[in-house]
Order: structure tokens, then sequence, then C-alpha cells
DNA sequence: ATGCATGAGGA
DNA sequence: CCTCATGCATA
């Protein structure tokens, strides 16, 4: 053991990306990406317009920071994590940017402060563009086949799951199955999930752990961040197609349960590890929704550059990009409505 | 309810 | 390194 802190949970059905329909059905894989931002010029010619959206949004940043007066006291971060992890100490101190492997890197760098050249400097488009093609062009195709560990998948996994397209001729089973993923079905089952578990009496962090009494092979227990996020559909589409059936499956017994008037208190145990949040103050955040506002995707570099500029680690920045870019891709206002 | 973080899996 | 599903800590 040791490990074993954090249980490792199952994943979705792979068969509910189909590529099928890519726009009208709220696909939202499809719709996310109709959201990003347009992908600026094609190069050189431009290469200072990126200049000035970059400046743009630091002196958006800073504008925000100079009218207040005083929004920077100290660092803002500092509070990293604890210590017995250990895993990404490469703090500070000396040593900062340590270009990974690309040493080729910029011609004529100097990450440390000039980042508004350096920024700009890397900022350059390469996106095919191809103007207004359809919504889904190349930048993330790769990963519509990501996960594939279907474990609570048994409805699905008897087929022999070649491959997304072998499905048409005369499949026989998957019709009935539930992949009745409507964005509205979900929207509806989240509401009524919600009440009914109120009316049970039940906290969302109950149902989490009660969901590893189900026993259903693959699904062990969840967190309450996690159920109220399926309540308030901020989940993505296929997080939430794959929780619908368990979570059916936990009501279905609870509300059992609850008429028999039993009660199955099941808790599991309770961890004490502590893990620090960092905290990024409003004018740091401000900045950075602002470089996210015109490249969502920095580079390695730029971020190296963004986390100095802020007074933040890089590590930090690299995931604040990441998560904010998740966020995007969130149900509830991505789906088409 | 949400912000920042971790880890698995995939190029 | 990224995306995604999730979770701890916290506002």
């Amino acid at each position: 053991m040791m490990t074993m802190n954090s249980k490792q949970p199952f994943s979705m059905h792979p068969i509910i990306q189909e590529p099928k329909y890519s726009s009208l059905h709220s696909n939202s894989e499809a719709m996310r990406r109709v959201c990003l931002p347009a992908p600026q010029l094609q190069g050189n010619i431009f290469g200072g317009f990126d200049e000035n959206l970059l400046a743009r949004a630091e002196a958006l940043a800073a504008v925000d920071i100079v009218s207040h007066g005083k929004n920077h006291p100290f660092k803002p971060d500092v509070t990293y994590h604890t210590m017995s992890s250990v895993p990404c100490t490469s703090t500070s101190s000396t040593v900062p940017i340590s270009h990974p492997s690309s040493l080729t890197a910029h011609p004529h760098h100097s990450v440390h402060q000039c980042l508004d050249g350096d920024l700009l400097d890397h900022i350059s488009p390469s996106l095919t563009v191809s103007g207004l093609g359809p919504s889904d062009h190349s930048m993330m195709s790769s990963q519509l086949h990501q996960h594939h560990l279907g474990a609570m998948g048994h409805l699905h996994q008897a087929m022999g799951m070649g491959h997304p397209h072998s499905v048409s001729s005369h499949n026989g089973m998957s019709s009935m199955n539930d992949v009745e993923s409507d964005p509205r079905e979900l929207e509806a089952f989240a509401e009524r999930f919600k009440q009914r578990r109120i009316k049970l009496g039940v906290t969302q962090a109950d149902v989490g752990s009660a969901l590893a009494n189900l026993k259903i092979p693959g699904v062990g227990s969840l967190s309450q961040s996690t159920i109220c996020r399926f309540e308030s559909l901020t989940l993505s589409h296929n997080n939430m197609i794959a929780l619908k059936p368990v979570l059916q499956a936990w009501l279905e017994e609870a509300e059992a349960a609850y008429r028999e008037k039993n009660s199955k208190p099941e808790l599991f145990n309770g961890s004490e590890r502590k893990r620090k949040r960092t905290s990024i103050a409003a004018p740091e955040k401000r900045s950075l929704e602002a470089y996210f506002s015109i490249q969502p995707r920095p580079s390695s570099e730029k971020i190296a550059a963004i986390a100095e500029k802020l007074d933040l680690k890089k590590n930090v920045v690299r995931v604040w990009f990441c998560n904010q870019r998740q966020k995007q891709k969130r149900m509830k206002y991505s789906a088409v409505h």
C-alpha cells in the first residue's frame, strides 16, 4: 500500500464520442472550438499585431492596478504546497526557467523582464487558419479518442468495439442502450437528481461516498465537488454522460432504501493530507485573463515569462492556463442552447 | 460552489 | 506538455 489514498476511479464510455454530427447536436467538442479566439493573422506581416494585443493585455491589467493604486502587496503565492510530496520543487531562487529541451529556442531572449518583447516574439501564429473552415480544425482532433478505460461501461463493453465507425450496418444492440445523451435530458436529470437527493436528506458528499457501496465495477466514491458539479452541469459533456448512469443507480437504490426506512450509513476513511492551495491575487489574475484571451495556449517560454512577470511560479501559471481551458469547455455554457 | 492541483493517458 | 476527470481546500 502506500499510495492508496485516493482511489482510482474510472472513466467513461468511449463510444460517446461520435464524430458523426459535428454541430447541430450539441457536440460540445465541436462547439468549443468555435469559441476559440480567431486564429490571428498569418504571420510575419502582422507580427506587430500580436505585440499590440499583448501590450493591451498588459495595459488592461496594469491600468486596473494603477487605478486602484495599491494592488501590489507582496508575493501572492509563495505558499505553495507543503513538503511531503516533493515532485515539483524545482522552485525558484536561482535557476528559474529551465528550458526543457529546446535550447535552440530564442535567438535573442533574455527571459528576464523584457517579457513584452519576448512574448510577442513567440506568439507567432502558425495556425492553419484556412479561413472559415468548419469548426473542427485540427488543433485538438487527437483528443477525441482519449480515454477508453470504460470501466463502468459494462453496458456496452460487450461489443467488440473495433472502431467508432464500425457501427451502421447491423449493430442491433446499440440503440437500446443509454446513449441518450441529449444535453436536454442531462440537464433534466441533473435537476431531478438534485431535488430527489435533497428530499432524501442526503448531502452531496454523502452521495459521493455512497457510490462505492453500489459495488459497480470500476466505480468508487466521488467527492462532494464532483457531485456538485454534476448537479450544476459544470462538467464536460462526456463526463456528465459517464456519471449519469451511476448516479441514477444510486438514486434508485437510495429511494428504495428510503422506503423501507433502511439506512445504509457507510463512510470511508478520512484522509489527512494537507495540500496548500495557492491563491492568485486579483491583479495577477486579471493579467492572466488578459493573456488568455489573446493566447489560450502559450508556449512554455511564454508561460515562464508570464510567470516571472507576475511573480508567480511557472507551474502555477501553467496549471492556471490548463484550468482555464478546461473551464471554457464545461458543459453549461458551451453546449448549444 | 469554486479555485488551484494531481495523475493517468496520450502524443 | 496537453487534456480530462477528479479532488482537497477554501471563499
